[in-house]
DNA sequence: TTGAAAGCGCTACCAT
DNA sequence: ATGGTAGCGCTTTCAA
C-alpha cells in the first residue's frame, strides 16, 4: 500500500523498474537516457500520477547551475489597483513564464512595505526581483547585491546605478506636453503634478517647465496630487477657482487627467477641449474612451516590460553583465481633449 | 576565505561558537533556545548577512508539518488588467502575507491556459491554490484532489462540489435591477449579457429577466458582450438604433455599462439617466467618477477576498475541512445614471 | 546508458 | 537547553 503522500521519484523507479537517477534524467531535458527507458519512466509517471518536486529540484541544482537556481522571480508591486501596473504585471508575468520562470508577487500598500518585501523574497531565493515604481533603500540594494541577485527596477530612478532600470523618458514627455499647449496658444498653463518625492514625476514637470520657457510661455500655477483620480478631480477644483481660470493643465498621469476633465466638466459646467484643454500621461485604456478622448503621453509598456526581461534574464545567466539603464521614447497621442494648432489637425 | 556563496547555517553556528542545529532554533519562533544562546546566534547572523533558505526549510518540514509545507500559496488569474481581479489579487495578497504565505502568481491570457498553470504551481508544491474567474477543468480538480492541495473558486461555480467557491450573489443582483429598472416606470428593457460560457453572467440575467417577469415587466431585447468597454460600446449601438429605442439597459459588467453610457452620449446624444437608464455590476472605481454616476451593484470584495484566504488557510491547516460555498449579497448602490421612483428618492 | 551515492540547507528527533 | 544525526526529493558526479 502506498503511503498518503504524493509519488516521489523512488515510487516511479520502483514502479518502472528502474533506478530513481534514470527517472530523474527521464524528466530533464537533453540528459543521456535511452528512449525506452525513458519511455517506461513517464509510463509509471503518469500512472502514479508523479510530478517531479520543483522545490527539490532548485536545492540540489543551487550547487552547480548558475541560472534558474529556484526558477523564481520576485516581483514587487505598490499600485497594483492602478491599471497602469496592472498591465506591467500581466505584461511581465507573460513573458517570465515563457522563459520558464514562476513569479513570486508582493502587492504591497505603500513604499515603506517594499523593503521587508524585498528581504523575505531573498529567503525564497528569487533567482531574480523586479521592482515597480517602489523606493528601494540603499540598504535593500546592497542586500541584493550581496547574494548576487539581480534586480531590475521598472519606471524608477535607482540613485545606485549598480541596479538596471526601464523607465520611460519623462523629461521628455514634459517638453511635448508643452508643445502641443504652446502651439494651441494658450495662455494661463496650468500643471498637476504628481508625488514630490518621486522622480518620475518630477522630471515630467521639468520637462514640461523647461519646454515652456524655451518657446516664451511661463507656468501660470501648479498644484501636487498623487496620481489618483480624486487627487485630480481636487486639484482641479483649486486651480478652475482661480481668476483669470487657466485653459490649459498638464496632468502627471491619465487618472489625474481624468479627474480634472471630470472636475471641470461637472462642477464648472465647461467643455473641453473649447473652454480648457487637458493632457494627461500613461495612456491608460479609459484615456481612449469615446467621452473622455484624452490626449496623452503613450508609454510602449508591453516593450518596456519585455525590455526588464529580457535585462533581468540576461544578469540572471551572466552575473557579470553590468547593470544597464534603458530608456524608452513615450508617444504623443492627440486627441480631442487638446485644442491643435492646424500642424497637428493636417 | 569565505566561498562566494550566501552563508548557511553552519557559517553562522561556526561564527556564533554554537551547534547547526542551535541556528536552526534561533530562527524558528517558540522552540527552545536560552536566552544568550540565540542573541548570540542572530548577532553572528547579522553580521555575516545570513537568512534562512526558505526552500530548504520547507523541504525539511514537508514531511511532518502539515501547513506551510512550502508556504507558497498559487494564484491564478485571466484578467489581471480588470481593475476588478487586480483589486481582488491586492486584497489577496496583503491577507495571505499578514499570515505567513506567499503568492506564486499565474496571470494567464484566457481560461485555456489555466490548465496548464495549474500543473506549474503544483510542481512548486503549493499549499494551497485560489483561482479567479477560471473554468477548472475536472481533471485539473481531480489531480489538485489527489495532491490533496486545497483550492478555492472565486467568483466561479465549479461542478465539482468538492472545491470551495467564494461568489457574489449574481442572481439576487440581477433581480436588485430589475426592481430599479421597473420602479422607474421603463418601457422598453435591455440586457447586455456577458461571456454566455460562464454561470456568473448566466445567473445575473436569469434573476433579471425573472424579477422581470414577476412584476409583470419583459425584456425587450438582449445583446450579448464580453465585460469589456469595448463590447458594451458595441452592443449599445446595436440596441439603439432600434425602434422603439431602449429606455433601460442592465449590462452584466461596470465596463459594459460605462460603454454604453459613453455610446449613448456621444454618438446617440443621449441624455443619461433622462433619455436612457443605465445599470452596471460590480461597482468599480470609475462608476463612481462624476461623470459616470453609474448605478451599479457592488461586490464586498475584501470581504470576499478575507473569505476565501479564511476558507483555503483553514482547508490548508486542517485537510479534513469540507469544501462550502459561499454566497455574499450584493449591494445596490444608486447613483444618477437610473431614473428613480420616489420611493427610491427619499 | 545506467546505477550508486553524495549532498543542497534545513527541521525534527534523539540523546545528553 | 544543547548537539548530533537522519532525511526531505532531487541533481549530479563517478563507476561500471
Amino acid at each position: 500500500m502506498l503511503a498518503n503522500r504524493p509519488p516521489n521519484s523512488y515510487d516511479v523507479a520502483q514502479a518502472a523498474g528502474v533506478s530513481q537517477s534514470a527517472v530523474s534524467r527521464a524528466f530533464s531535458p537533453g540528459r543521456s537516457i535511452a528512449k525506452a527507458t525513458k519511455e517506461k519512466v513517464l509510463k509509471a509517471a503518469a500512472e502514479l500520477g508523479y510530478q517531479p518536486n520543483a522545490i527539490a529540484r532548485s536545492m540540489s541544482s543551487a550547487r552547480t547551475k548558475a541560472v534558474q537556481k529556484s526558477g523564481l522571480v520576485g516581483v514587487v508591486v505598490t499600485q497594483l489597483e492602478n491599471q497602469f501596473f496592472a498591465k506591467i504585471v500581466h505584461t511581465l508575468s507573460l513573458s517570465l513564464q515563457e522563459q520558464g520562470w514562476q513569479i513570486l508577487l508582493f502587492s504591497v500598500e505603500s513604499e515603506v512595505d517594499v523593503d521587508p518585501a524585498l528581504f523575505e523574497l531573498t529567503q525564497y531565493q528569487v533567482d531574480g526581483v523586479i521592482v515597480l515604481s517602489a523606493l528601494m533603500s540603499q540598504k535593500v540594494a546592497q542586500h541584493c547585491r550581496n547574494l548576487s541577485t539581480p534586480v531590475v527596477v521598472f519606471n524608477r530612478y535607482i540613485k545606485d546605478l549598480d541596479i538596471s532600470a526601464v523607465r520611460v523618458d519623462n523629461y521628455a514627455g514634459g517638453r511635448m506636453a508643452a508643445d502641443v499647449i504652446v502651439d494651441a496658444k494658450h495662455q494661463y498653463i496650468a500643471h498637476i503634478a504628481g508625488i514630490q518625492e518621486e522622480q518620475t514625476g518630477v522630471d515630467r514637470e521639468l520637462g514640461f517647465c523647461e519646454r515652456l520657457r524655451e518657446r516664451g510661455a511661463t507656468l501660470y500655477q501648479r498644484e501636487v496630487g498623487d496620481y489618483t483620480f480624486d487627487s485630480g478631480y481636487e486639484a482641479t477644483q483649486r486651480l478652475l477657482n482661480m481668476q483669470p481660470r487657466p485653459d490649459a493643465i498638464f496632468c502627471a498621469s491619465d487618472l489625474m487627467a481624468l479627474g480634472a476633465m471630470h472636475a471641470a466638466r461637472t462642477l464648472f459646467g465647461l467643455s473641453i477641449p473649447t473652454d480648457l484643454t487637458i493632457i494627461g500621461f500613461d495612456d491608460v485604456p479609459a484615456a481612449a474612451w469615446p467621452g473622455h478622448q484624452l490626449t496623452t503621453i503613450s508609454q510602449p509598456i508591453e516593450e518596456m516590460g519585455q525590455a526588464a526581461v529580457k535585462t533581468l534574464v540576461s544578469e540572471m545567466e551572466n552575473p557579470e553583465t553590468p547593470a544597464s539603464q534603458q530608456v524608452f521614447a513615450g508617444k504623443m497621442v492627440l486627441r480631442s481633449s487638446s485644442l491643435s494648432d492646424l500642424y497637428a489637425q493636417i
